[in-house]
DNA sequence: ATTAGGATCCTCT
DNA sequence: GAGGATCCTAATG
């Protein structure tokens, strides 16, 4: 049989040319390191083109081009002026869906992590998407980088993790879709599902 | 436990 | 000039 995107090396099993819905569903249980530190992912969001709360919305610009590459690769964009947030993008290049990381249970690097955030919380180390930046040192030159390829790695952990789904969190627009998806009973959520 | 305000900066109105 | 896919601290109940 011959290999899909689905089925190449450093994808664990994802295609992220699916809707940005599915991969966010997907990578909940998956381990995401940067550089050799990180965490099983247990939180993420869904966005998609054409939904007002997506970056992509206003179409393409400078700060949101790599949302517009080619699926698999990394977005950063700077929250409230002062956080820097990671998403994975989905989708064929063009379209503009992707997906948050909101949240990981530290298991990897956890000291480096600690030092990077000035503090040694462990509940809330890499719990939210601008302290998870923080702690696996999320830049923007990260953008448009494979997370198949150094520094990034992805990779299987949990075969059938529990998974729950809600309403996305600190928006405006679309506040209904329930494209949030966390790790059942986690303690390392940025907030709780109900 | 919950709330309020500040930090900070790029984009758009 | 406003406001955001946020986080932290300090002040309350």
């Amino acid at each position: 049989m011959k290999a899909k995107t689905s089925g190449r090396r450093g994808w664990a099993g994802i295609n992220f040319f699916d809707n940005s819905v599915v991969v966010a569903r997907q990578l909940i249980g998956k381990v995401l390191l940067l550089d050799g530190v990180g965490g099983v992912i247990v939180e993420t969001e869904a966005y998609d083109q054409g939904e007002p709360a997506a970056h992509s919305f206003i179409g393409e610009r400078a700060h949101n081009a790599a949302l517009f590459g080619p699926p698999g690769r990394a977005y950063v964009y700077r929250s409230y002026g002062i956080h820097w947030c990671l998403n994975l993008v989905c989708r064929e290049p063009g379209y503009g869906a992707g997906v948050l990381i909101r949240a990981i249970a530290p298991t990897l690097g956890v000291p480096i992590m600690e030092r990077r955030r000035g503090r040694d919380n462990l509940r809330l180390l890499c719990s939210g998407p601008g302290r998870l930046g923080q702690a696996l040192a999320v830049t923007p030159d990260l953008n448009g980088k494979s997370v198949a390829a150094t520094p990034f790695k992805l990779a299987n952990a949990e075969q059938n993790p529990k998974v729950v789904r809600g309403r996305r969190i600190g928006l405006t627009k679309a506040v209904d879709l329930p494209w949030r998806f966390g790790l059942k009973d986690s303690e390392f959520l940025s907030a709780p599902f109900r």
